[in-house]
DNA sequence: TAACTAGGTTACTTTTGGTAACTCAAAATT
DNA sequence: AATTTTGAGTTACCAAAAGTAACCTAGTTA
């Protein structure tokens, strides 16, 4: 039953603390380019910051920034830097990443699957507020 | 092929615009509380305000109305007033909003499976940049 | 000598999220 | 009769996150 996979898959406000991790790790993907930034990393072994950013459309130079180190920090991509001028760095999933990418692959199937709905939903939606 | 999937269910910025709206959607993922909304909402067929709020520690009265009025306008959760003194409000996830919700189960079993190793990630992170 | 390069960082502004107080109208309490 | 309570919000105000634009580095090229 659902229900049931949900309470132990996560945990609620009843418990006091210091409650469950798994908050903590999906408020990973609870910010603007994480999801994006790892699905890309997915389109090839290796990727040099600029391309990463020419894939990412919209993203700034800071955030892409900010959203990589996060990522390497929770072990999800590994960073290369190559001590040459000008400088050269290269991002990769690591295996974890990768295993995450398949989860968010699944999102990616459903999000497309179901796009006309969800625009129909929010088109409804406005004209009801009008 | 991993890589060919990607390109299938997302597009990049080569493509000038009205591009994707799979971006669109999957933006709904990119904010602090949808997610865990969805998932707590998968607890019972009806769930009332308060209840809600109860079981999504930390949210605040504000994130959460705005929260769900952004889930219902986008279809995934179907909201029911009824008109008492004082107010009842029942929230609960559309045919829709089930079908997201087993794709978040995915996410939040990965989570769950992981997050000895993320943990890991994160204290290797912090020793090596003390 | 100046401009270019890739991958950033810094300072500043805007947008998003959080906190606390307030609203509404009827029923329950004093 | 006047006050409090109730659930589901809203409003006003403040803090944190994200966006923008300018700057940095040091070797190579024009």
């Amino acid at each position: 039953m659902i229900k049931e996979k949900i309470d132990k898959v996560l945990c609620t406000q009843t418990e006091p603390e210091p409650c469950c991790p798994i908050k903590d790790i999906m408020a990973r993907f609870g910010d603007k380019w994480s999801i994006y930034t790892i699905l890309m990393l997915g389109k090839q072994e290796k990727l040099r910051f600029n391309e990463l950013k020419g894939l990412i459309a919209g993203v700034s130079q800071r955030m892409l920034t900010v959203t990589l180190r996060s990522l390497e920090e929770d072990g999800l991509v590994s960073r290369t830097v190559y001590p040459e001028i000008p400088p050269r760095v290269e991002y990769s999933l690591t295996p974890l990443g990768q295993s995450l990418l398949l989860q968010l692959l699944h999102l990616a199937d459903w999000a497309k699957l179901n796009v006309d709905q969800i625009l129909e939903a929010r088109a409804r939606y406005s004209r009801k507020s009008v």
